[in-house]
DNA sequence: ACGGCTCTTTGACACAGATCAATCGGAATA
DNA sequence: TATTCCGATTGATCTGTGTCAAAGAGCCGT
């Protein structure tokens, strides 16, 4: 993982790249964030910030894959949040972290310190309007994702996290190609089996009744090739095409 | 249900039934969200919104309960979120709900016109900061949810959800009494399962398992004594004491 | 090339919770 | 008082997923 460009640090291609705070990319604001910016890498398996940890930052990812995960006593954990390219971490407004971050790949995370990301904020009321605007995006994830925890099989469970991935993939990718998808799983069966709420195990024989039946292609064991989105979908149960909100 | 008397109206009691707008009831703005407020009122089993509906207005309740949920087409349906006195409900810059609204118990809503409503944010920091706070509150607990849908059984889900209502009850109450706890189901057992990720026959035998271990007492069908929250928080597998955030 | 890792796959079996079905209880209506 | 209806309970059985266990497949360092 090298260090991020200058091009980059200028935002140049932020819209996708760094939503969290560049909607606006062209504006004064940018000047102030800025200053109050650092890039900082993490090396796959490394925390990033513990639960109940102080948080002196917030920030998004830049590259690499992080995840969110919530533990009990007895060592059952569960996934909250998967964090990919363009994600923001972390609460203006609170100190302590309430999940577990952890880099399942090499990542790359933008950072701004808290306090003058903070009062940012306050001067800077589109930054709030977009952070706002996100905030409500990752609530209906979560939401979306009580459906596929709560009521959907196995087999439904991991269509829907591929197809998480594919769509996550796509949009970063140049090929506008709806009906097949190719991209790497950046979770081991049992990071899938915790964001699913499955054993790794049941996770390893899914993918393989998936592979059996022809609906997605290995090539080793983690790159996925999908010839036909559209029995994917199927697979999954999903509906939804884009558009939430309550 | 009868109508809102003139001093909550005025927002003498909104710290805690009116926690949107209302954090800071003493200030000017407060004026201003009089004008665009109104009250609506709903009867047990009715819709309030319907997704994918047009919905030009937010609001909180003010009393009685409703739920949040999804279907998928072979009616597979997951609640993602339970309404209390005080939550917040609608999306300030979308115009479609996601999701079914519905009454369980007969409601009250304070609503406010959705464009006044955004016109005012845009304009009022405080409000918007502190539509921000209540969205990251409504994140961590869908998280939270998650560990129960995902990761607990049949039985910690139960005395999960009666935690929850217990201590949203007591918050209202006034016995801080931490050791035992007395409320009304406002849902019901198909309700429950549907918020729970079970079915209503699973549902039903739990709580009676909890009974006849003496964790609950049930007076009719519908209201449970808690001798000792103790007991039930064991039974939750829960370790949570508030205090979140990442 | 060789262990020694970690991650993954596959098998055999057990069990929690789903499914199907019957009955119960209480409130509303006649 | 009888009737209906809807929600709740309880029982019998089935099944998807968990559990326990063994073996395979890469990958790294020596």
């Amino acid at each position: 993982m090298t260090a991020p460009s200058l091009t980059h640090v200028k935002c140049a291609d932020c819209p996708i790249r760094h939503r969290a705070v560049c909607a606006r990319c062209d504006t004064d604001e940018l000047e102030l964030l800025d200053e109050i910016k650092y890039y900082r890498s993490y090396e796959a398996g490394q925390p990033i910030v513990w639960s109940g940890d102080q948080m002196d930052f917030v920030g998004s990812v830049v590259s690499g894959v992080a995840t969110l995960t919530q533990t009990m006593e007895d060592g059952r954990t569960q996934m909250v949040g998967l964090l990919l390219p363009s994600d923001f971490v972390g609460r203006p407004g609170r100190s302590g972290a309430a999940y577990n971050v952890v880099a399942t790949t090499n990542v790359m995370m933008c950072c701004f310190r808290k306090r003058p990301f903070e009062d940012l904020l306050d001067r800077t009321p589109h930054i709030s309007h977009r952070l706002l605007e996100m905030t409500l995006d990752e609530l209906d994830a979560a939401r979306e994702w009580m459906l596929v925890l709560g009521r959907k099989t196995a087999r439904e469970k991991i269509a829907s996290l591929l197809t998480i991935l594919a769509r996550r993939d796509a949009s970063f990718g140049e090929n506008g190609s709806e009906s097949e998808a190719e991209f790497d799983l950046p979770l081991t069966r049992e990071a899938m089996s915790d964001y699913l709420g499955l054993t790794l195990e049941t996770v390893s024989r899914q993918i393989s009744a998936l592979k059996k039946a022809g609906v997605i292609v290995l090539e080793g064991k983690r790159h996925v090739l999908v010839p036909d989105m559209a029995r994917l979908l199927d697979e999954a149960g999903d509906d939804s095409d884009g558009g939430y909100l309550v």
